[in-house]
DNA sequence: CTTCATATGTGAAAATATTCACATAATTTT
DNA sequence: AAAATTATGTGAATATTTTCACATATGAAG
């Protein structure tokens, strides 16, 4: 069964809130309360859970170590997945510093650029690849996800080596629209779509 | 009328485009080029754009300046919106660093955290100032947007401090839902949930 | 053991969003 | 100047997503 985007998105945020809840030593909750955690409606969050089975119990709930694990499986999350960054700049470098992949489940395993001046140097105890070993690196590291920090002009080249390599999930920071082939997955981050969005709500609101 | 937000995200991606096109010298394209650009349908840019009025001329497309015009106007970009930065740890700092926010029409008028050590200290040439003062700002300043770049632990209570200071709009970075007053437009941007939504469809596609 | 309260899972209904299809008009071609 | 082509704007149709509402099951209380 074909299952939205945003149902998707919705576990993890679901997942977010049953770790919050494990870690505060929670091991209940039905689906109001997980529900009036992220103000959306009981039936939609277990909509949601009912695409992919049955997890909890009538007139009981959901448990809550549980839950989080079924939606660890359903997202992946148990595989540690692989991930490579490509384009050592200063949103590269920020990336790289931060502590939290390797909570999430995520584990940085190669780092890439183009750069004579960077390739060969250690970034944050990583050594920065040529990127044009890519390929080779994929296969040989089974990297799952990669995150595309390079400039604008070359996102929609590199989306294309990327792809071509075989990566089927890709998390892209340039502002710009990746052409990549069906079966390929794009996240963007585009701190200039979330502003201009937020320019209208702000003018329009009250 | 009530606009989805869906359409409005999407304007901002047409901006995008708009502004592209016209830095190559086009002045003219259609709801099926555009489209094209960023694998929509036509009838999808043609309704987005009928929500605000008729932009186009039959048998001919759009003018792409006066376009690009009309959905900043739109968007409220032509307002030069003033947008303020709260906490200024290495997140905050790399938002800081970043040039991009002149061009896209946003200009950070003021910079906050609640640290003794940074308060008063100067960060890409701005100073820090004391969250507590952030009421009064906002009201001499005339702020629009507050992107937050705080510890998930506060960020609930500092979007608390922010919309009560009249803004309406929070731009979260925290991986936290934020409870915040109707009215009141918050986009999130959680490099968690790109991660694990990406996890799925690594494992799903092929 | 029976009753009451609680809460799931899910078809059906309602609400939203997207796409179709066409009347209309501008432009180009012959 | 007529015909052909192009492309908008928009109601209607379709598709998707969310919410409702209820049959069903569990646990607690009396």
């Amino acid at each position: 069964m074909k299952i939205p985007e945003k149902t998707v998105r919705r576990l993890s945020l679901y997942y977010r809130c049953l770790y919050f809840l494990s870690q505060q030593g929670a091991y209940n909750l039905s689906s109001k309360s997980l529900a009036d955690l992220l103000e959306l409606e009981p039936a939609q969050v277990r909509k949601d859970l009912s695409y992919f089975g049955q997890f909890g119990k009538k007139g009981k709930g959901y448990d809550v170590l549980e839950l989080k694990n079924e939606i660890a499986k359903i997202l992946g999350l148990e595989k540690g997945r692989k991930v490579a960054i490509i384009g050592i700049g200063n949103l590269g470098n920020a990336l790289l510093s931060f502590k939290g992949f390797e909570v999430l489940g995520f584990q940085v395993v190669a780092i890439f650029d183009n750069s004579p001046n960077k390739i060969g140097k250690k970034y944050h105890g990583k050594i920065c690849q040529d990127i044009s070993a890519f390929p080779a690196i994929v296969r040989r590291e089974k990297i799952d996800i990669a995150i595309l920090t390079v400039p604008t002009e070359s996102a929609q080249e590199v989306a294309r080596l990327v792809s071509n390599s075989g990566i089927k999930a890709i998390l892209n920071f340039a502002p710009a629209h990746l052409n990549v082939p069906k079966g390929v997955a794009v996240s963007n981050i585009d701190l200039a779509v979330e502003l201009k969005s937020l320019s209208y709500f702000a003018g329009q609101k009250q």
